[in-house]
DNA sequence: AACATCCGCGAAACCGCTTTCACGGCTCTA
DNA sequence: TAGAGCCGTGAAAGCGGTTTCGCGGATGTT
């Protein structure tokens, strides 16, 4: 910055108030007489001033950054997911005034970068996409920085989070291939270590229940959301069960792993065996046959995840939200 | 924050120093006496001192933050590509020391809050994804701020900027095809507008001149870079010239847009016509047939303009980077 | 031995805004 | 009409670092 910009103390003068006032009139204090007030907008106007935010983030110690963590590596990223939620964060936060500090790195200890910077007091808040562990997140807490989970958290049940219906959506999903006459349905998991895969688990063993039937040994299996690990999984579930006719995957990554697998050894989807994704991701509209999966209103999700921060920056007690998932039928199902 | 966290003076007293050894210390300085530096040292360590980054950048002018700027809606997080971009760059900031503040937002106007923000000077850099205009690149280049464009910008040369080898990859896509055999080859452009899809048809056109030939009438489309668009100008491709043997879209999206049309047509795909993509996503690997590609290494490139920035930051001169691109032959050609 | 240099260090000004505090002038009550 | 209570306002003290400036002593030069 060559150009220096204009101070309060130069607004000020050419106003003919006190500093002081021009605090008050910028901060909308509105004990200032309208016309000294005008005077100060005026001058604003005229000389082109912008409020120097980092001066002010010192002084007030409010800095209007609202940091949103990441605990994985680069990679997730690459998920359209996660940045689909971030860019429904971001707008959020910035109606309201404030900036998002994005932070992609396993936070793991407490210790690290990231941790470091939490808790420096250089933010006003902290949103944390997929949480690994709440060690840090409960340390956060106690400092009384204002928190978001997105996802459901493992055991801090005091940290307002947002999600989407996880266990609901999984039991449309099953309940769908049911529906269709399905007899052996198997299900692929997301990493177990995550709560959206165990509530998605969950959904999937609630319309067995309700069946009053158990799923055959060997139905379950354990993916990481991988487009490989939907391959393996097909694999083996079809080495196991010849009679497979339904696939529940996880994430739609996974269903198009199994489907490419499926699709090599000769099965007809879904004629021979059908199959459900979770998602709805770009690759669910674009695969052939088109994936029938489980759509999250993923953009709704990060703003859900801001409203929470702002809520709580406002002072309001908040409640977790679980936004609604929906089922979409193609032709895989 | 209700647990206050200590300051300057308290280190300074407990290492018997005075507050400005205590930030000559903490920054490097070696003019310091290694045994006063030690006791500064270990009095952080025993008070668990965490600098306040926010009074340090209002007193140095310096704020560790850059600006990632995304000129566009929401949706664009949605595609994959610039997400990750996004993490190579937060990577390499992070590793110097800097944050990275998200903003996506349609720049347009100077006056909008993002361009009231870079201009505001609470920012050290700004890093631009997907310009539509140069109008705030060029005014903030002239207030002095250190700037990268992802992507080569239209008309602001003395602007520093990383982008992948367009032409180049365009370049080998076409002499793939052309090597294969096919003699009508069609492109799918993607926006005109941007800079990126211009150097595509240019490489592709390079290769029809290099070959003493000039597209047929109606051989180059134009799309926008969506599923949807690929499809639409496969079927006019395929109505105006049913001989076609070759096409060669701007990105992975719309090269499935136009398999899909074409595989609904009956057209087998590489066997009646073979498709080309670009980007290399994960897209291009799941989908079937998987689909011969260009790959770009999207990373590198956030890399590369995180790395552009931290050099200017260092005051060091700084190049344009030209990223290489590499034909990835799968089965769709 | 006398004088110019250099070096490590502390005092203090400063970055630009926020907020407390107290003061002068007014209105209101008894 | 004197005392209490309000209100709009400015002076000034921070917020927590960084950086300039100059001092005292050690070193180097004739």
């Amino acid at each position: 910055m060559n150009t220096s910009r204009p101070t309060y103390s130069v607004i000020a003068k050419a106003a003919n108030v006190s500093e002081a006032t021009v605090s008050r009139v910028l901060n909308g204090d509105d004990s200032v007489h309208p016309e000294r007030a005008k005077r100060v907008h005026e001058a604003v106007e005229k000389l082109g001033y912008k409020k120097n935010r980092v001066a002010s983030a010192l002084a007030s110690g409010r800095t209007n950054l609202i940091a949103v963590v990441i605990d994985d590596d680069l990679s997730i990223l690459q998920d359209p997911f996660w940045g689909t939620v971030t860019s429904g964060v971001s707008r959020v936060l910035m109606e309201n005034g404030l900036q998002t500090v994005l932070m992609v790195s396993p936070v793991g200890s407490n210790e690290g970068g990231v941790a470091h910077y939490l808790k420096s007091g250089e933010v006003d808040g902290a949103i944390f996409f997929v949480l690994h562990s709440d060690a840090l997140v409960n340390i956060l807490k106690r400092q009384g920085l204002p928190l978001v989970i997105t996802g459901t958290p493992h055991s801090s049940p005091d940290i307002p989070f947002v999600d989407a219906d996880n266990f609901g959506g999984a039991y449309a999903a099953t309940k769908h291939l049911f529906a269709q006459g399905c007899k052996k349905v198997a299900i692929i998991t997301g990493d177990i270590g995550t709560t959206a895969a165990k509530q998605r688990l969950d959904g999937f063993l609630q319309v067995y229940r309700e069946a009053g039937k158990v799923p055959a040994k060997g139905l379950i299996c354990e993916g990481d959301y991988s487009f490989e690990s939907g391959k393996e999984h097909a694999k083996k579930l079809l080495a196991a069960h010849p009679d497979l006719d339904a696939i529940f995957a996880s994430n739609d990554l996974m269903a198009m792993g199994a489907i490419t697998y499926l699709q090599d050894a000769g099965k007809r989807v879904p004629e021979d065996i059908k199959v459900v994704g979770f998602d709805d991701s770009l690759i669910a509209q674009t695969a052939r046959p088109a994936l029938t999966t489980i759509k999250q209103d993923v953009v709704a999700l990060g703003e859900a995840a801001g409203n929470l921060m702002i809520a709580q920056l406002n002072g309001q007690e908040v409640e977790p939200v679980i936004l609604p998932t929906e089922l979409v039928i193609r032709a895989s199902a």
